[in-house]
DNA sequence: ACAATACATCCAAAAAAATCGATGAATCGT
DNA sequence: ACGATTCATCGATTTTTTTGGATGTATTGT
């Protein structure tokens, strides 16, 4: 049986680790338009956002996928649709109240 | 007299695109390290840097770089030394107060 | 049942970013 | 003046990320 491996807690690393992959998912002016875009709209279904950006539906779900995984945006699924929208809490827990207007849908602050 | 014209509505991209290069300097494990051990030693050498990370001094100037033109740390030169240390400001501007314990310098906030 | 739509995933190619030894400029100590 | 130190920049290589057409599954409308 092989030892669990683990970094020790205390480890700057180890606290900085979950923040790098939410950073990354803001490093791109693909993705951050899209955050802007859901923030304005609210929930929005992918071929919506296809128009908006003008970009292939394989890179759409590229993107969205990094920003799920980084547990900044949300998806529900209607039938064939899927609706994304902003998870605010992580957003606001992220980023600064200067960006509400940007990145924070109205309303969920200033 | 002329009135002062602000500039017209702007393509969301426009607005989006001061922040890409500052999330992108901060989508990086060593560069968050960076800003960590910054604020917890505040003015600091970049020899310092290369013992604590453990990592060449010409990658470490690489990323001294981003994080400069990002506008998320400051230099000061001495000598031969160079002193870095953040950008307050900015950071308070960019990111939640609850990132405060780890990315802005003690006592700046809370 | 069938055609059309929505979308995630795959995959190979292209683009962008990171790595690290080498070089050179500036400064310091002796 | 000379050797040593600090650090930015260069450049070739490696690694990571992004791109976008193709494929497959699920769902909808007729």
């Amino acid at each position: 049986m092989e030892e669990l491996k683990v970094l020790a807690p205390q480890s700057p690393n180890y606290i900085l680790k979950p923040f790098v992959a939410k950073f990354k998912a803001l490093a791109d002016e693909k993705r951050l338009r899209i955050m802007y875009e859901l923030c304005q709209r609210g929930k929005t279904c992918v071929c919506d956002l296809v128009e908006i950006l003008e970009t292939p539906q394989s890179s759409l779900s590229y993107h969205l996928k990094m920003l799920m995984d980084a547990g900044l945006i949300r998806r529900e699924t209607q039938g064939t649709w899927s609706y994304y929208e902003i998870n605010t809490e992580e957003v606001n827990a992220l980023l600064s109240e200067q960006l509400c207007c940007i990145f924070r849908p109205p309303g969920s602050c200033c």
